[in-house]
RNA sequence: GCCGGGAUGGCGGAAUCGGUAGACGCAGCGGACUCAAAAUCCGCCGCCGCAAGGUGUGUGGGUUCGAGUCCCACUCCCGGCACCA
């Protein structure tokens, strides 16, 4: 040991240490407790960002707390190395996707092993590897023998120059990222999974995940969106047929309010009603461009235009004008909605602009109903009952809507019925760099599935996209191949899977990452389900839902025996920084990273703009927001890495905040990290010369019953008290106040001067030490290893229990009372720790401060709260 | 727009069940050491005030002996919105 902290060479100790003894490595032994640790597989975009760092280190904390706790732990990595940057790449560089995304996870694999994480390399995965994806295929023709999988039409982007289908992140303001042409809706066939199915299912099972956020069961339960309402019809005559026109409502009490329909501009009403309506024909066609994102739909200005067509109330056979309405969408629902102006704000605009009638049927007692203005009450359905509606009048909601819902069902044009929010899972991607959806189309058979001795159909790993359609298109050898049916020349389908699919089962793949024959086998029951899942909170619907209804898809299969594949939730905040852009020449888009521009402040320091320093012109600020590729504003924590060793790295990225908050991004502060290392390796160099010598080869325990005098029977209450708190924010995943019990605990060690004091002390100091540096080896891991062993303390620190605050340590005879009075601060109080509230209250107004603020006047009240203070009421 | 979350000194953050607001750090200021600098160590450090004291947790109300914490109304910021991952 040297008196030097030398980051590089300890962790060069440390991980070579760990490598030689292959100390990571998780076997299966069902004689101990398992403990399945797993933070989200990063997208090999390059390099690793803080984001990373700060998920994969609160992974390493959490599995190396629980390994010294006793627990058998997997801590397993991998590469969600499908997917569009790598495609992007490919544009910008001329180079195969395949090859940029092995380049980028060598190097982050690098990365990775500097920052010292207890991962077990044995079970590396690699999603864009055909023994990955075989399995995708597997079961995609698994779920497509059960109509789980099915083909229907989906809505994409479409760039009218490029010729290409384009992801909503190219989209910017409605033009394509790099062509900046006004994007276009198309519907094109495509494969969906069936979610839907299991949609009662996945809302029942949040309540059987209380190791989830709250947050995120409400964000789920939201987004499958239970509603109960009505399906009904609006009957009508068009060309001599009688048809029906079907809407859903949640609000069937307002059914007498129905002033006008719309329909979305594919709807059949809509199409017809165009064919002698140049007019409207045109609207259909505007309503074409724009984005399919639903946060533009939203947020859009709403259109419409009147068909001509007239529908029948259902109840009272009144003619109700349909309109198409560009806010109206196919793919959801019916494709056409009831509009009641008076009760949903949404129609109640529309009708304004476009001076439609609007009819009250809701009144609530002392409320004023107002064509001028939308109000709140207009849309509680708790509040209020039917005016204006015929025989419903007086009916509250529950009452209306069964009413009505009885009524519609005895015309045979209605009935109650469920609805969801949640939409089937469109999986087929127009691209090039994903899993091959396993299909053959021939002239004479039609679709037919690739059979599973065929499997795995490999992508061809040497294609660079161009920007203009899936190059797969374009490779013969790729496409051509035999009908499996009828031995017929047929072509191969050129659709990948979405990325999400990836990502919804690895997990299960680590337990059983080399078997060649299965899905997953025993070892998955073993290991799963995991124990503890680590990722930002951006996944808190999408990919946490998707894994959540892959899982049930492959228990109804007999594969796995788990229903939810995550136990416990840990939802890492966003790791934030800067966001730098300029437009293009051609209306596209172009990011700047935070050190490439020179920004510019206001007088609070606030940012402004910027310039780039590359041409000294302006820049635009966006704000802060998530570290990305495409935004090009991640920080690189090599740097951090090489100019202060992981340890600090780690250390500092614990420390900077809790984990589950958001963090603006700063390299202030690191500084303090760095110090606190160099500050605990010193005081294990001076233990190791002043103290250790002192205690004659003693254990370092105090001994049971050992009597202290004061200040080290204070020294060690202090050790155990941050010990305590310390325990009980790892219980509660809150690592940055560990790592400041941390430091309090190396403050009081190198306050109390131990080696002067003698053998005493420096049994305390022991103690305390051995303490510091288990509690810190979770997030410290080589300092800690390096340190345990040079110290003497014992062999390896991976395999030393966990440190336990002691009763004994603890006890005091005397504690301080804060004295209120008023509910204001006006000093203390010592009395003996047992004293009684009598003794308290007596102490209380007997002190200086009770009889200078009272004046002989009696208190009202005292307020005791035992072991905190006293409130004295005058 | 809809769903979810957040806001505490110059900065990151702490405050566990409604009980001392600002722990632990960063930055800053003053000092020691040094020929000097770096490193290190010691002290000060919410705001107003000479002080006594007052005031203070995004804004405005409320409940309470006592509110950062609970309730009501708002503002701004972040995440998600189904083809970024």
């Amino acid at each position: 040991m040297q008196e030097k902290y030398v980051p590089a060479e300890v962790e060069q100790q440390a991980q070579s240490h760990w490598e030689q003894t292959d100390a990571f490595r998780a076997v299966e032994d069902p004689t101990r407790p398992k403990y399945y640790c797993l933070s989200m597989f990063p997208y090999p975009s390059g390099k690793l960002h803080m984001g990373h760092v700060r998920n994969y280190t609160i992974g390493d904390v959490l599995s190396r707390h629980h390994r010294m706790r006793g627990y058998n732990v997997l801590q397993p990595m991998g590469w969600d190395a499908f997917g569009l940057p790598a495609e992007n790449a490919a544009m910008a560089n001329a180079v195969p996707p395949a090859r940029w995304t092995w380049d980028n996870i060598a190097y982050m694999k690098k990365q990775l092993r500097s920052l010292g994480f207890a991962i077990d390399w044995s079970r590396e995965l690699a999603t864009c590897r055909p023994d990955y994806y075989k399995w995708n295929q597997w079961l995609f023709l698994r779920m497509l023998e059960r109509g789980i999988a099915y083909r229907k039409t989906q809505v994409v982007n479409w760039d009218p120059v490029d010729q290409t289908v384009l992801a909503n992140e190219q989209v910017i303001d409605g033009r394509g990222w790099r062509t900046g042409a006004p994007v276009e809706k198309r519907e094109i066939p495509g494969y969906y999974l069936g979610i839907t199915r299991y949609a009662e299912e996945l809302l029942a099972d949040l309540d059987q995940l209380p190791g989830w956020p709250e947050r995120v069961r409400t964000m789920q339960a939201n987004w499958i969106g239970k509603s109960y309402g009505v399906r009904f019809a609006f009957p009508y005559e068009l060309d001599g047929k009688r048809e029906l026109m079907w809407v859903f409502t949640t609000r069937a009490d307002t059914i007498m309010g129905v002033t006008f329909c719309a329909v979305a501009a594919e709807h059949p009403l809509a199409t017809r009603a165009a064919r002698d309506n140049p007019e409207l024909a045109a609207f259909i066609d505007e309503c074409r461009h724009g984005s399919v994102m639903e946060a533009d739909l939203a947020t859009m200005e709403k259109k419409g235009m009147p068909t001509g067509i007239f529908v029948e109330h259902p109840l009272t056979g009144e003619k109700v004008e349909v309109w198409v309405g560009n806010y109206v969408l196919m793919g959801y629902g019916e494709g056409a909605v009831m509009a009641v102006p008076a009760h949903d704000e949404r129609d109640f605009h529309f009708a304004q602009k476009y001076g439609l009638p609007i009819r009250q049927v809701i009144a609530v007692d002392g409320e004023t109903f107002s064509l001028d203005a939308w109000q709140e009450w207009y849309a509680d359905k708790q509040r209020g009952a039917c005016v204006n509606s015929g025989r419903y009048d007086g009916l509250a909601y529950e009452a209306a809507v069964d009413a009505i819902g009885a009524d519609l069902r005895a015309r045979d044009l209605g009935d109650r019925q469920v609805q969801w929010r949640l939409r089937d899972w469109g999986v087929s991607r127009q691209r090039y760099w994903g899993c091959p959806i396993p299909l053959i189309h021939c002239e004479r058979c039609g679709t037919v599935p690739v059979p599973d001795d065929q499997l795995p159909v490999v992508l061809p790993e040497d294609c660079v996209p161009d920007g203009t359609g899936n190059p797969l298109n374009r490779r013969e050898d790729f496409l051509a191949c035999t009908c499996p049916k009828c031995g017929a020349p047929a072509r191969r389908e050129t659709d990948t899977m979405d990325t999400f699919v990836d990502s919804s089962w690895y997990y299960a793949r680590y337990c059983a990452p080399d078997n060649a024959a299965a899905m997953v086998d025993a070892r998955t029951d073993y290991w799963m389900p995991v124990d503890q899942y680590i990722g930002g909170i951006e996944h808190a619907i999408l990919h946490l839902l998707y894994s959540r209804f892959w899982s049930k898809v492959m228990r109804d299969l007999g594969l796995v025996s788990y229903g939810e594949p995550f136990s416990r939730l840990l939802t890492q905040g966003m790791v934030l920084n800067h966001i730098f852009s300029r437009r293009t020449e051609r209306g596209g888009i172009q990011y700047f990273a935070p050190d490439e521009v020179e920004p510019n402040r206001d007088e609070a320091g606030q940012i402004l703009g910027a310039t780039a320093r590359a041409d000294g012109a302006t820049v635009d600020y966006q704000g802060v927001g998530t570290m990305s590729k495409s935004k090009r504003n991640g920080v690189d924590p090599q740097a951090l890495i090489e100019q202060y060793g992981a340890d600090t790295a780690r250390f500092f990225m614990m420390f900077a905040s809790p984990p589950e908050q958001t963090l603006e991004w700063s390299d202030s502060g690191v500084d303090g990290s760095f110090r606190f290392m160099k500050r605990l390796w010193s005081f294990g160099w001076r233990y190791a010369r002043e103290i250790r010598p002192l205690l004659a080869g003693a254990a370092p325990q105090v001994p049971v019953g050992q009597r202290l005098d004061a200040p080290a029977a204070a020294l060690r209450r202090e050790i155990h008290t941050h010990l305590r708190q310390a325990n009980y924010d790892f219980q509660r995943l809150q690592f940055n106040t560990v790592a400041s019990a941390a430091m309090k605990m190396l403050n009081a060690l190198e306050r109390a001067q131990p080696g002067a004091d003698g053998p005493t002390h420096a049994r305390v100091c022991a103690e305390g030490l051995s303490i510091l540096l288990r509690l810190l080896s979770p997030v410290t891991p080589h300092a800690c290893h390096v340190l345990w062993q040079e110290l003497g303390f014992g062999a390896n620190i991976l395999t030393a229990p966990w440190p336990q605050p002691l009763e004994e340590a603890l006890v005091q005879d005397e504690i301080e009372l804060v004295l209120q009075i008023n509910g204001k601060l006006r000093g203390s109080l010592r009395v003996a720790a047992a004293a009684s509230r009598e003794q308290i209250e007596q102490a209380a107004l007997a002190s200086e401060p009770a009889s200078r603020h009272l004046e002989g006047r009696p208190a009202k009240k005292v307020v005791v709260v035992p072991g905190r203070l006293v409130n004295i009421v005058a």
